[in-house]
DNA sequence: ACACTTTTGAGGTACGTACCTCAGACACGC
DNA sequence: GCGTGTCTGAGGTACGTACCTCAAAAGTGT
């Protein structure tokens, strides 16, 4: 039997109450007593049961994904998974809201964040592109006592959970595009040639990461092969049909094209439905039920994925740690980068 | 707020008691109470308290993981696991132990397995070879009140989770050797020649679908590679070394090889230390100190994995989710079959 | 209508923790 | 020794559920 606050009290010499109140930080204790109390704790090895303390205090934990409104099916596929993880937590007292915002306007975001009351909200997973403002606000959030977490968008730390550092929940991107570089060397070696990257705006920092991952490996390890400059779909269907059509003119010996952003529906349709010499070599991001009937049907070779369902319960589990003051296992909570071909769909 | 047992009471026009009668199947309700009561919980939407009930009841979960005693690497890297969960289920009311066994002897391992006792086990994660044995003694403790669910060992149901069939931790070996095919294929494009296939023992069920699913791709893609006869090592790095040199001198052309057994180290040491015309492109399984050293030191090309902390927090979920009567996401606990480069170690 | 069985209700205690009140102990300065 | 303030202990209630006992109610067969 793991020991009770009553075995913690009797350990320490002390009364139920003065545990409580040392457990729990109340006023009103002398620095020698809460001392006997916590060596106590180390001595016995209390833990504390968070059921019970929970139940006790009628805690739930009340999360809120934000997400950006523009988005396709990546961003559908969160949105499921968010959902699927709400009917898990069932048996835990959990519950996950998703709420959308513009993406493109920091002040909004920041107006968002603040406006959450640390009464309705317990912690924040938010995939939004990074600012200034978005930053300082959830440092203020923080301190008004609100969890939160980058999902997605941001930037893996170098120490992976060293305290004072923000917790962050997606892949390391720069390691995603040096993967995509590393089988389009490997499934391009025999040509020689151009390779498209297609994105949908390089202003993000996981696109700018994925565009140099990809290219330290194709410069160090495929010289034969070169990476043109990314063209920028900005999410629009016409215009994307319009810049590759004009870039295949010029280019008609591609050997490659890397599908950089996480929605590539739009530039792989426009790129199957481009008149082409050759088979390129393609590989996308993300797998969404479009990618997956395009690596089935043979129209891409290779998918970098990261898993969604991952995702949401990782950042779950960090904003949960966060509220009930606990550690995460950083090696747990990494999002690996990882690979699909039709076999291991 | 969630409703509670003293809701449920006054919807059904019962008392207390009678709601937990029904809610814990006691004796002496009559059938339309019951129905009363039933029709009252769909009708308020009434979800146990798990945890409430745990505490009072003050129940634990106590898990078994039965590992077979011989292994290398792989072993190791699951025990981890399986010690790291153990401090992330601190707040739980969880516990996992480690058992290991003779793995060649059934009648042991049910002996093992009849000797039980749910009064001490909840579930049990069994890695052991398939035999007649092993799959009685499984039904029995199932029946005898202890969850069980086969771990790696074994094979994914078609269904995934229907009803009655038994559950599974751990890839589709099918689909881990045609990826193993694919890379393979991929890689060693270029070049004609055979491929060697080492594996421990061909007379497990994994060996074989590996096995299959790794010709079934070469075979139909890639006619110029000619995936030789399995060499079985039976773990042992003398016979091993012999049968790699012997096969090396009668095979100049080897064009890539397949190591597919999850201890790759007593193989991969005797391919890198047996001297050898070309670059074969060589694909091993599993993640190891060792075989991630060899895949980051060049030695190998790819690794087909499949993540053990997955695994092992899998296997709990589902013991876990089956002493609580509950389903799982069929769709959250598919252990994925990853490929690891360097880039995305 | 009777005894008899089955079903139901009312009430209690318990699990481990939180949080409250109130009384007493103690130390301080004056 | 007095008042004042700080610290501590004892005891209670609560959370949602499990499980127990006992009595009352309802239903059964004769």
């Amino acid at each position: 039997m793991r020991p009770t606050t009553r075995d913690l009290a009797k350990e320490a010499g002390v009364s139920l109450a003065t545990v409580d109140r040392v457990l729990n930080d109340r006023s009103g204790v002398r620095e020698d007593t809460v001392k006997r109390v916590t060596e106590a704790i180390e001595k016995i090895g209390f833990i504390r049961n968070i059921s019970a303390a929970n139940l006790a205090r009628s805690k739930s934990y009340r999360f809120l994904f934000l997400l950006p409104r523009t988005g396709d099916q990546l961003l559908s596929e969160l949105i499921a998974r968010i959902a699927e993880a709400n009917s898990g937590f069932a048996n835990e007292a959990m519950w996950a809201d998703v709420a959308q915002i513009h993406e493109s306007d920091p002040h909004q975001i920041a107006n968002f964040l603040r406006a959450l009351d640390p009464e309705q909200v317990d912690g924040v997973a938010i995939m939004v592109p990074e600012s200034p403002q978005v930053r300082d606000a959830k440092a203020r959030l923080v301190q008004r006592g609100i969890e939160a977490v980058s999902f997605i968008w941001g930037q893996v730390r170098s120490g992976q959970g060293w305290p004072g550092e923000e917790p962050f929940v997606g892949i390391d991107n720069h390691a995603a595009g040096a993967t995509a570089g590393r089988l389009m060397g490997r499934f391009a070696e025999r040509r020689a040639g151009n390779i498209l990257v297609i994105a949908e705006t390089m202003s993000a920092r996981d696109s700018l990461e994925r565009r140099l991952g990809f290219d330290a490996v194709i410069n160090a390890d495929y010289p034969h092969l070169t990476a043109l400059p990314s063209l920028e779909t900005h999410g629009d269907a016409k215009r994307t049909e319009q810049i590759i059509k004009t870039t295949f003119a010029s280019n008609p010996d591609v050997a490659g094209i890397y599908i950089l952003s996480s929605e590539a529906r739009v530039p792989l349709q426009a790129v199957t439905e481009t008149p082409r010499v050759g088979q390129p070599v393609i590989v996308a991001h993300e797998r969404t039920p479009f990618t997956e009937a395009a690596l089935l049907s043979k129209r891409i070779d290779a998918l970098i994925t990261q898993d969604p369902g991952h995702l949401v319960h990782s950042a779950i589990r960090i904003l949960r740690a966060g509220c009930d003051g606990r550690e995460v296992l950083a090696s747990q909570e990494k999002i690996r980068v990882e690979i699909l071909f039709r076999e291991n769909l």
